[in-house]
Formats: C-alpha cells, sequence, structure tokens
DNA sequence: AATTATAATGATAATGATTATTAAATGATA
DNA sequence: TATCATTTAATAATCATTATCATTATAATT
C-alpha cells in the first residue's frame, strides 16, 4: 500500500505533479476501496472524514489528474455518475467488468480475455488498439440462487 | 425503411404504446442516421427541422421508451451526452466500436467476435450474459496515415 | 355523437453532476 | 525576503436530464 503510494507519488513528479496532502488522502481512499466503483461525490465524503478541510472540486481535479496519468480509469455505467476504477499494479489495459441488471452488484473480471479478439479487430479493421472497455451486463450468480428458489416455490405451490 | 419503420410501430404495439407523429418522426431520424451516435439533443435538432412543434422532453422520453423496447441502444463514450445508437435488424447483441483518441471519430464492429470470450466467461464466473458493452479506443486508419506522414516529413527534415 | 377516461405532448421549472472562477494559501526560487 | 507559479476551498455557473403540469390528442363508453 505504501509501496503503491510511493509509486505514483513518482509518477505524479515525472510529470511535475506534486503529491500534496489533499492528492494523497484522495489516492488513499481509492487505494482502501480497490474493488469499488466510487463516484467523485463517494470518494469526497470518504476522503472528507479523514481530511475534513477538503473540498469537492478538489476532489474531481484530482480524480481528473489522476484519470491523465492512467492511475486510475474513468467508466461509466449508464447510472448518471462517472466512477473512477484504480488500475491494478502494472496492467496496460483497463480491466473488465460484469455488471447485474436484477441488483446492480459489479464484479470485476482481471484477466484479459481479449488477446485474440484484438488481434482479429487490428488486422481486419486496421485500427491500433491502445486500451478497450468491455462490460458484460446479465445476471449474477446470487441472483440466479434467488430465481432458482422463486421457480422452485412456484412448482411446489402448483403441485398442491 | 418503410419495412424497418413498420416493424417498430408493432414492436410498440405489442407493448400498447402507440406510434404517435412525434414518434414516428424521431424514429425516421435514427432510421437516417444508422451510422451515427446521435445525442438527444443532435435528435431533437434533426426532428425539428421536419416537425419544429416538437419539444425537447419528446425527444428524451422517444429515445428512453426506444430504449426499454431495445429498439435503440444508450450508450456513453465519456463526453458528457448519452447518445444512441439504433440496433441492427434482428441483432440480440449490442454491436461493438472503435474511437480514435486521435480525431474522435467513432467506427461500428457489427460482427459477434465476443462468443468464445462470452463462453469461458458464463462457465467461469458464473454470469448468464444478456448483453454487452465493447469499446476499443486506439487510432483510427486516417491518423495512422497522417502520422506516417509526420514522420516521414521528420526524417526528411533531419536527413538534409 | 357526446362524454369520460387515458395517454401523450410541449413548455418550462427543478435537479444534480460537473466545470469555471476567484481569492487565498502554499511552496519553490531568486 | 520578495517574486512567481501551483494548488486549494468556496462557490457560482453551466449543462444534460428529469419532473411537473396544464393542454391536447386518442380511445373507450355511453
Ligand atoms: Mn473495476
Ligand atoms: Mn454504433
Ligand atoms: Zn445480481
Ligand atoms: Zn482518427
Amino acid at each position: 500500500m505504501e509501496n503503491r503510494l510511493e509509486k505514483i507519488k513518482k509518477q505524479l513528479h515525472s510529470s511535475s505533479y506534486k503529491l500534496t496532502p489533499q492528492r494523497e488522502a484522495t489516492v488513499r481512499v481509492l487505494l482502501e476501496h480497490e474493488e469499488d466503483h466510487l463516484s467523485a461525490e463517494d470518494v469526497y465524503l470518504l476522503v472528507k472524514e479523514k481530511a475534513p478541510e477538503i473540498g469537492l472540486a478538489t476532489v474531481y481535479r484530482t480524480l481528473e489528474l489522476l484519470t491523465e496519468l492512467k492511475v486510475v480509469d474513468k467508466i461509466n455505467f449508464g447510472d448518471g455518475v462517472s466512477r473512477y476504477d484504480l488500475r491494478k499494479e502494472g496492467a496496460t489495459h483497463f480491466h473488465h467488468h460484469l455488471v447485474c441488471i436484477e441488483c446492480g452488484s459489479v464484479e470485476e473480471i482481471q484477466e484479459d480475455l481479449l488477446e485474440d479478439v484484438e488481434k482479429i479487430v487490428e488486422e481486419r479493421w486496421h485500427f491500433i488498439i491502445k486500451d478497450h472497455r468491455l462490460t458484460f451486463h446479465g445476471v449474477c450468480r446470487n441472483c440466479q440462487k434467488k430465481q432458482n428458489k422463486l421457480v422452485k416455490s412456484e412448482q411446489s405451490s402448483v403441485e398442491k
């Protein structure tokens, strides 16, 4: 974690930005919520708990900066807010997401899986791929179980 | 085109909605711009040319309705507005996009390409896939050409 | 056809996320 | 220390989208 922070600090410095206390607080929140998909407002509220004097605009600016530096990826799941997702250490491509249309949960896929597809696209469309966004919409494992239970209870009530 | 409109009309009816003149005008604009990725405002302005009395809220409502019926897909390329993309006739999955980070152009890929990947995801993540969003970010063919020219002219000026 | 109920529309106000502005604080530099 | 650039907090402005509401169109019923 401290290690991770150090690297981000260096990344900032190499683009001649400083790791101010506000930026550090923001990065820490992101590191503590690696698995989550926080909106700017979410981040703001979490940072406030530890550094109450921070302003919302600063959080927006910091997230914007981290996006530029590819420390985070900005993503939109269609709910009206941008969400910020920390890149895994050393990852060159953005990871994938499974969004459940029943409960709204978001699961991550770290595996690439797109190597073959990207090869085809580069060859056939003559497009040089730098990054990707892949989101699957469907039914998560939990919601599948719920639906199974429902179906079974309906069957048994018919049997009566 | 008229054929396509008829089918959409039937889809509306089967969910007990009517194809009002405003909705028809909106659908026609979408059909006339199949390849484009129009924002609500874009659609509004185009509809206004033919049906000047239409209101912006009606366009939003119509696009919302068409999204529900899966006639169009709502997509966000990260520029602050939702864009509406007509589904190809009979397509069950949303098509893919190539977004150029140099010029902003958007190209479409109608081929599925994800069958294998989806099979893996369904098996290994126990997630039932209903739809997907796949966007590649990179450099389009045009911009590659431009960059090549640039590199060559730089080389020749060094050679002098 | 007249009446009533329902759906849809247009105008516009409200909302809410994001961006711009500005004055003050901080930090580096000479 | 004086000077200049960067960053910040507060807050105003912007802009896309949604909500409200009075009016109109359409369908159903008498
Ligand atoms: Mn993620
Ligand atoms: Mn498209
Ligand atoms: Zn679920
Ligand atoms: Zn391009």
